[in-house]
DNA sequence: CTGAAAGCGCTTACAG
DNA sequence: CTGAAAGCGCTTACAG
């Protein structure tokens, strides 16, 4: 009878590459078994009427029967609509952004979007490019995790497509935003290390210019002023995000010989970065110095010693992302938030003893 | 004159999302620009075939003043090709498969194709939807790193869409498969041990049936036996690749009384969390337990002590696959080859001193 | 509630 | 070397 998709080896001799000879099923040939037009398929398949539960019925048998998937491709040409999102993340490789991408892909999976994700390399030029393939591939919309791009480029953007946001608080029509609160967890940060006795704190920065970087460092700042502390420049280091990043930001302050007895990092990779940095000049975790990150990733809880960081669900942010774009595109206002932060306490940090 | 796109912002009322008003080119205003058909325009986008040298320079010109962008979803109804590709990895989040997919997105940018990421979650099941969606997406070949379907499932695949798989060795029509030598690697990493006087080696396995893992154990096996060390069944304990999978491991040898003098992970990720288990248990590396993994994740290096570890490229075997892949789509015979795993000693591993 | 028809933006035999 | 025409597999006004 019916053949069996997998089973049906031809010997037909189909060198060629180009011309894809895989059975496929058509919503036409849908239609036709059902007996109704293709009209009606493809209603009922995007439930854009209300159908008789008759042909209802033939054509959901005729689908499964078939074994019917509609082919996107053709869905994006006649209906401007991919089911794809666009998500511009900084690095794909990223053990932080690893986490967002993973969470919007388990979301978008469920419904049956796919997620195109490009890397926009930490810069604003690139991130500018990012959206044009994004754009020129005509996905349903765009999330971007962070970046650098400016408020005035990503307002424009969503006037042409919906754009959700994060690392940012941004209104505008076509736009969703939702901003962790960097601010708040660089003062909790901050503020457990003072409350630890510590006076000298470094902070290592982030990026420059990027929003969760310069976010952290006022909350560190406002978290030393509240205590009465002066702001001292020298103990404020530039970095990177990387590992590389702390492990320079700490050589740096060695050489120049400032004296500190607690380090505030602005991700949890510049803390793995600056803890081997101190373990190199015999300096010790936290008996020497305390040692806070920003992040919590999985893997910090696996840190010698464990590091005590400012835990932000990457996951959860990235689900959320998702969801929220899912929303828009169903014409809802979504209302989602991201979680407040809190400390992550473990045992990089520890109270000052002189 | 000419208006600017993003500067056009008219004051229509356009509230509706389906609709996106977004000034599009279209290769037909391109053709009408340049005074030739449609017809002639695409054959100069892909090269298809002799056109006059007058008409290319006015259809050139005409995609430069109109800043046309082929739509690739129309490319790929009508040609069926997608200029996309399908990565089938374990789990985005995992450090190792995010350099992979590094590797293959600037791969593949630079010939302006895509790459559709999903994830197999470590089970064939899993794996097997992944094709399916990415079939249904209409990619122009996948790219399967690792996983575990079978030899024949890859081979049915195959005959149906190009396919470039990692982390086995296999011949089949339409598929290249890319294999690193970890046989090798777990060889290497034991004789290493071997060669600093450790005899009762411990060996952390991955994912069950995973193939990296058990070719691991094979090489961990071999260096034994031609050391004249007998195996101990003790020794080699489950894992899963993640860093709980090394705590546990390390646990349940320690609760078992087991004795051992040198730990061999079957990654770093589990390394990490055999190295945690070590320092709850008072234990230090490299002075009481020597340590070695297996990637040489960019992190490994900053682990503490830094880990000793078999080095193995992913993103450049990722961007390997990547090529191979535009290769076979162009027609030609992928070569390439994986680098040779070399160990990268650091400080986690250490003479045995009794 | 349902069809026939046009069209989305390309590519590709088919004819010159 | 180049055009006119058909078609890829859907969706969506437009008419009943």
């Amino acid at each position: 009878m019916a053949m069996k998709n997998s089973s049906s080896q031809s010997n037909s001799s189909n060198r060629s590459r180009s011309a894809p000879t895989h059975p496929v099923v058509t919503l036409e040939m849908v239609a036709r078994m059902a007996g109704v037009s293709p009209s009606t398929v493809s209603r009922i398949l995007n439930g854009t009427a209300v159908v008789s539960a008759i042909k209802k019925a033939a054509v959901e048998a005729a689908i499964a029967q078939l074994g019917f998937v509609p082919n996107p491709v053709a869905r994006g040409l006649a209906g401007g609509r991919t089911f794809s999102i666009g998500v511009i993340t900084q690095a794909i490789d990223s053990p932080f952004y690893g986490m967002a991408l993973s969470g919007i892909e388990h979301e978008l999976d469920r419904v049956g979007y796919s997620a195109l994700y490009v890397s926009g390399e930490w810069n604003a030029k690139e991130e500018a490019k990012c959206i044009d393939v994004l754009r020129s591939r005509r996905v349903d919309g765009i999330i971007v995790l962070t970046g650098r791009l400016t408020d005035k480029a990503l307002k424009d953007c969503a006037k042409t497509m919906p754009l959700v946001v994060t690392g940012r608080t941004l209104k505008a029509p076509g736009l969703y935003s939702l901003n962790f609160d960097n601010f708040e967890g660089g003062r909790l940060a901050t503020q457990h290390l003072i409350d630890l006795g510590h006076r000298r704190i470094v902070f290592i920065n982030g990026v420059v210019h990027h929003a969760d970087a310069s976010e952290r460092l006022r909350g560190y700042r406002a978290a030393l002023e509240s205590a009465g502390l002066a702001y001292d420049p020298d103990l404020v280091v530039p970095g990177d995000f990387r590992e590389a990043g702390g492990l320079n930001a700490v050589n740096q302050l060695l050489d120049r010989q400032i004296t500190f007895s607690a380090i505030f990092a602005a991700n949890d990779q510049m803390a793995f970065g600056a803890a081997l940095g101190l373990y190199r000049h015999g300096l010790r975790v936290p008996d020497d110095v305390s040692l806070v990150g920003f992040d919590d990733l999985p893997v910090s809880m696996y840190a010698l010693p464990p590091l005590t960081s400012v835990h932000e669900s990457a996951d959860e942010l990235g689900g959320l992302a998702a969801h929220s774009m899912l929303q828009i595109l169903d014409g809802e206002t979504p209302t989602g938030q991201v979680p407040a932060p809190f400390l992550m306490v473990r045992e990089s940090s520890k109270r000052l003893v002189r």
